[in-house]
RNA sequence: CGGGGAGUAGCGCAGUCUGGGAGCGCACCUGCCUUGGGAGCAGGGGGUCGCAAGUUCGAAUCUUGUCUCCCCGACCA
């Protein structure tokens, strides 16, 4: 490619809206231009690195046994509605009407169309396992979108479905799958964790999410340090403690408080430690059931275990007024003494074992101290209702504890069961002719989030240095000085024809530019490998090979840099 | 959705409080000069100041409305 006939639009300035580092980068190196709130242009090199990452994610489906096809954006009400998740999808669901008034939706995943299609198309037991994947654009309309492609409105994922006879046919499909996605972010070169995650609004009974490691990343994760246990914290169990206390039962007794309301105020206020104080916070699935969580003071609720153990579809916080009409309370005082009836009270494991504690009285500026569980109050159900923090005992192994780490979620597999099938009426004969439920699956990559999340793990205070084999070029060929040295230009040329029938993707720079401006922009595109030709090299037949990423810098014969870059480059592709 | 902030040239911004000339840096165009890390000099083009209404002799500036964008907020009891 010539650089002068290509379109590179460089930015020498930080756009001021741009938080993260690869967002600033892919703008400031003409990858993504911003055409609305969270909507994209690719433009020409952001286009190359997609496609990069597209054909690595279409080999290993393919090799897993995957087969492409493309669904449409915009699907039809109807088969949402049967789903069910027209009601249940929310506001994301970017929903319109037609000339004719018929609605539809912009698709932000493709369940109940495949599941549509398989269950016209499939009968018999005889034509699964079968496993659909396509790359496609989606659109969900987030609350807010941020961080350029990390989290846009219109984005580009890879998504799969399996269809298997049973359950454990699809369990198989399933460890394909989580291979094949191994092997996707490896070949990338990415530092990423595969952690157990919850399921959210797809459903279904297992998942596993790949994250790839980055400060940056909007998801807070944990690994155990001893075993491969590792988990997002919204899933992360914790380990159950049973401490029996042999402390002697003091008498329960109220206390004054005044206007201490947060947990960590009235323990210091009352010069007990936090952890012996236990907060109490409400919350609702927002159609009228409330339900009391009990916690340690220093323990931080996890409001989707606290869902899923009330077996709610949704769950938020109960606002102050809710608050005081289901618990008869005010906030800042709550606790499970003396509250109204009809309120849940469901308490966290930790409570096992907690004697003596600090309590709101359901009293303005009132606390108990003194306050034992069983004794001064009645709690429904003890379970896993906190966030695992750094440090805790692994829930899986003996030794280990939890580390926590921040991750970008770029993959997503799923066991769905029978949940869109059973809904939709995906049925096969099996061997006996009985009429079975398909048992589906299904995966999920984000192309530009994993494009994006490359950069943020790959890059300097010049810009980008992308992993080769996402680099939207493998080499730059940089001609130094062209208008005047022709015999430079004429050299450079050679090289560049020479790279580019030896199959490297090649950049030539042949831009009249001063050289300066060059290499700035050469590293901030973040080709890996830079040959420089100059007038002075030249003399002695010699042309320079870079190494963006180690900042290797060669003199060498024009021949040998040739077949440097190419063992380079071939290296970097092979993978097994 | 709540709170905060911002819309002035392609990008980054000043000017708005205190109404009267639309500006600065980068980018862009022309010429000279320069050529191994975003040079220099000279000249030049480009903006209905987000949109609408109002106040005023006069509005980027004041008032009202509206649109868009950005940031913060889901552990606080």
């Amino acid at each position: 490619m010539l650089y002068s006939r290509y379109f590179i639009p460089t930015l020498k300035e930080t756009p001021s809206d741009a938080e993260v580092i690869s967002h600033q980068l892919m703008l400031r190196a003409g990858m993504i231009r911003k055409l609305s709130a969270g909507i994209y242009n690719y433009l020409p090199l952001g286009l190359r690195s997609i496609r990069k990452f597209e054909n690595i994610v279409r080999e290993e489906m393919n090799k897993a046994g995957a087969i492409e096809m493309l669904m449409p954006s915009v699907q039809p009400a109807e088969l949402w509605q049967e789903s069910g998740r027209w009601q249940f999808y929310g506001k994301e669901l970017l929903r319109f009407k037609d000339r004719k008034d018929n609605e539809f939706c912009m698709g932000p995943t493709h369940e109940e169309v495949i599941t549509d299609m398989v269950r016209r198309e499939i009968k018999s037991y005889r034509q699964m396992p079968l496993n659909f994947y396509q790359i496609q654009t989606k659109f969900r309309d987030e609350i807010r979108p941020r961080f350029g492609l990390m989290r846009g409105r219109e984005f580009i994922m890879k998504d799969a479905y399996s269809f298997d006879v049973d359950s454990a046919a699809a369990d198989l499909s399933y460890e394909k799958m989580y291979n094949a996605y191994v092997r996707i972010f490896e070949r990338c070169g990415l530092n990423f964790r595969a952690v157990e995650a919850d399921t959210g609004s797809i459903g279904g009974s297992s998942s596993h999410e790949f994250m790839v490691l980055a400060d940056s990343g909007e998801d807070a994760i944990v690994s155990c340090d001893s075993c491969r246990y590792a988990a997002n914290v919204e899933k992360a169990e914790v380990r159950p403690v049973s401490v029996t206390s042999n402390a002697e039962l003091m008498s329960l007794e109220k206390k004054a408080t005044p206007n201490k309301k947060a947990i960590i105020d009235v323990a210091a206020f009352l010069k007990v430690p936090v952890e012996t104080t236990i907060k109490a916070l409400v919350c609702t699935n927002g159609e009228g059931v409330f339900a009391m969580a009990l916690l340690r003071g220093d323990h931080d609720l996890n409001e989707i275990k606290l869902k899923n153990a009330m077996g709610w579809e949704e769950i938020r916080m109960a606002t102050d007024d809710e608050i005081l009409a289901a618990s008869g309370a005010p906030v800042g005082f709550l606790g499970p003494i003396g509250v109204k009836d009809g309120l849940v009270i469901i308490a966290d494991v930790a409570l096992n074992g907690m004697s003596n504690c600090v309590i709101g009285a359901n009293e303005t500026d009132m606390h108990y101290v003194g306050a034992n569980p069983g004794r001064d109050f009645m709690i429904e159900r003890i379970v896993d209702l906190r966030n695992v923090v750094a440090g805790d005992a692994c829930p899986r192994c003996e030794s280990g504890k939890m580390e926590m780490w921040r991750g970008i979620e770029v993959g997503h597999v799923f066991k769905l069961g029978t949940k869109y099938s059973e809904k939709l009426n995906a049925t096969y004969l099996d061997a006996d002719g009985k009429e079975t439920v398909i048992f589906m699956g299904c995966y999920g990559i984000g192309i530009g989030r994993t494009v994006a999340a490359s950069i943020e793990q790959n890059h300097d205070e010049n810009g980008i240095i992308f992993p080769i084999p996402l680099a939207p070029f493998h080499c730059s060929v940089v001609a130094l000085n062209p208008g005047k040295e022709t015999g430079v230009l004429a050299q450079a040329e050679e090289i560049y024809f020479k790279l580019e029938k030896l199959g490297i993707d090649v950049l030539f720079d042949d831009r009249d530019e001063r050289p300066g401006i060059k290499f700035k922009d050469n590293d901030l595109i973040g080709i890996p490998l830079r040959i420089v030709v100059g007038s002075k090299g030249l003399a002695e037949g010699k042309v320079e090979l870079k190494n963006r990423k180690t900042g290797d810098m060669q003199l060498l014969p024009i021949d040998e840099a040739i077949e440097q870059v190419r063992r380079i480059v071939d290296n970097a592709l092979v993978y097994e």
